[in-house]
RNA sequence: GGUAAGAUAUCCAAGUGGCUAAAGGACGCUGACUGUAAAUCAGCUCGCUUCGUGCGUUCGGGGGUUCGAAUCCCUCUCUUACCA
C-alpha cells in the first residue's frame, strides 16, 4: 500500500487532501498533531482509533505530537455536548495527564512522539493576545454548528468560554505550525478553525482528517467516558476481553476496521463465521496488545469455562473465614457479601437475593440469613459474573 | 435594568396540601431463552431494616404557614424567553 493509501485506509473525512499529496511527494515530514484534554483518567478505545492513526504516521517517519490539552481542558470541550462542562481542579488535570501519557504510549513509539502541554503557550497569553484570537470568530459561524444550535434553540445555556474553546485549539495548529491534524469525527468543527488561523497567520494550512467514531458496547451511542460504555487502554485483561465479548454483533465489524485496521475484503471473509468465534478473535487480539498474549489467552480460556461450560473460574476475590468472622459476628449471605464492597448498598443485595440471583456452591440460595458454612472452600456467585470465594 | 416562565431521583419527565419514596420513559440489574450478541417475556430499580400497614433521608439553597408541603408564602442562587 502507498503511504497515501494507508493514510487514507479507515478515515472519515480528510480536508486539503491536494495539499497532503503535495507534501508528501515533496517528501516532507509531516508534523502530525493530535490533541487530547485530560478530563478523566482513562484513555479508551474510542481514542484507540485515532491513536493508531497518528502511529501509522509515526511508523511512516513523520513526527508524532501529542498535545496534552491540560489548558484546554480547564475549557471544556463542547463538541456533541448538550451541556456545560463542570470546571476540573489544576490538580485532577495534572494527574489525569501522567496517566494519559502512560497510556499513550501502550501504542505511540516513546522515542520518537514529541509530547508538548498547551498551557506552555497559553499560560503565557495576555487577555489583549486572548482578545485578537477572538476576533477571528463570529457569533454566527459558532452557531452554525450543529451541537451549539441545538442547545441554542434547547434553552441549554452556552457559556462565552466554550464558544472560545476552538478559538483555544485552533491556536495549538498555529504555534505549533502543524502539517496535519487529527481527531474524531466530532472535531471536523474545532480543527477547520485551525486552518481558518494559520491562514489568517500567513502559514501553510492544516491537513485536517477526521477518524468515525467507535461505537460503544451498547451498539447503539458513541463510545465515551460520559455513556459509561466503554473500554478503557487501563481496564484489567479480564474486564478487556469481557467488554470485547458483550459488544454487539453489529458493532463488532467497526472494530475490526477502525481498531485493528482490516479492510473491507477481509471483513467479509469473517462475516462467514460464527459471529461469536469471529469476537473471540477480535477480544484475543486486542488484549494481546495492551497486555500480553498469554494473559490473552488465559482470560479467553477463563472465558469460555465460566460462560459456555458454567464453570467456575480459576481466580477470584478470596476471602478468609477466620478474618470474616472476626470483623462480622454473624456470617450470613447477606452480611458477606456486603462485606466485599462489590455492591451498592445492602437493599440492592437483598433485591439480588429475592429474585434468585445467588448461588452459594452452585446451589440457588433465596435466603439471606443463610449461614455461611465452611467446608473447605465456598463458592459465592452474584448474577452471572461476579464470583467469590471464601476458605478457612 | 424591566417583565414572565422554570429548577423533581443517574438522565428525560408527570405531579399544585394528605391515598407520594413520588406516574411514565430511558439507562441499569436479576431471572427465562441464549453465543456475557440481538430480539422477546417476567421482575426489580433512595438508604436502613428486628421484613412490620417499620424507621430515616429526598423534589435548587435557607426560612415560614399547617395536625400534615414536591405542592402555599417569603427570601436567596441559577437557567430561559421577551423587552431595553
Amino acid at each position: 500500500m502507498s503511504d497515501l493509501a494507508t493514510i487514507l485506509h479507515g478515515i472519515d473525512t480528510i480536508i486539503g487532501q491536494d495539499q497532503l499529496e503535495e507534501r508528501l511527494q515533496a517528501g516532507k515530514k509531516l508534523r502530525v498533531k493530535l490533541g487530547v484534554d485530560p478530563t478523566r483518567p482513562d484513555l479508551t478505545f474510542g481514542h484507540l482509533v485515532v491513536f493508531n492513526k497518528l502511529r501509522q504516521f509515526q511508523e511512516m517517519g513523520h513526527e508524532a505530537i501529542l498535545i496534552i490539552g491540560d489548558y484546554t481542558a480547564k475549557i471544556g470541550d463542547p463538541s456533541g455536548k448538550s451541556a456545560t462542562r463542570p470546571a476540573l481542579t489544576d490538580e485532577d488535570v495534572q494527574i489525569n495527564a501522567e496517566t494519559y501519557l502512560q497510556q499513550a504510549y501502550k501504542i505511540l513509539d516513546k522515542e520518537k512522539t514529541t509530547i508538548v502541554y498547551n498551557s506552555d503557550w497559553f499560560d503565557k497569553m495576555s487577555f489583549a493576545d486572548s482578545l485578537n484570537l477572538t476576533r477571528k470568530m463570529t457569533v454566527a459561524r459558532m452557531l452554525e454548528r450543529d451541537d451549539f444550535s441545538k442547545r441554542y434553540t434547547s434553552n441549554t445555556p452556552i457559556s462565552i468560554v466554550e464558544f472560545l474553546y476552538p478559538l483555544v485549539q485552533g491556536y495549538d495548529s498555529v504555534y505549533l505550525k502543524s502539517d496535519v491534524e487529527l481527531g474524531g469525527s466530532d472535531q471536523l468543527f474545532n480543527m477547520l478553525v485551525g486552518r481558518n488561523l494559520q491562514k489568517d497567520a500567513g502559514d501553510p494550512e492544516q491537513i485536517v482528517i477526521t477518524m468515525p467514531l467507535l461505537v460503544g458496547l451498547d451498539g447503539e451511542k458513541k463510545m465515551s467516558k460520559s455513556y459509561d460504555n466503554y473500554i478503557s487502554f487501563n481496564d484489567s485483561p479480564k474486564e478487556m476481553f469481557g467488554k470485547i465479548m458483550s459488544v454487539s454483533d453489529e458493532g463488532m465489524w467497526e472494530y475490526y476496521k477502525l481498531l485493528l485496521s482490516k479492510s473491507d475484503t477481509e471483513i467479509e471473509v469473517l462475516k462467514e463465521e460464527h459471529p461469536m468465534a469471529v469476537k473471540k478473535q477480535l477480544a484475543h487480539q486486542l488484549t494481546a496488545e495492551f497486555h500480553s498474549p498469554d494473559e490473552a489467552a488465559h482470560e479467553k480460556a477463563q472465558f469460555e469455562q465460566v460462560f459456555s461450560k458454567n464453570k467456575l473460574p480459576d481466580d477470584m476475590p478470596t476471602f478468609s473465614y477466620k478474618e470474616l468472622s472476626a470483623q462480622i459476628p454473624e456470617c450470613t449471605l447477606l452480611q458477606f457479601l456486603s462485606h466485599t464492597n462489590a455492591f451498592g448498598s445492602k437493599g440492592e443485595i437483598r433485591r439480588l437475593i429475592k429474585q434468585g440471583g445467588i448461588k452459594v456452591n452452585s446451589e440457588k440460595c433465596m435466603d439471606e440469613n443463610t449461614n455461611i458454612q465452611i467446608q473447605g472452600e465456598t463458592v459465592v456467585q452474584a448474577g452471572k459474573r461476579k464470583f467469590f470465594k471464601i476458605t478457612e
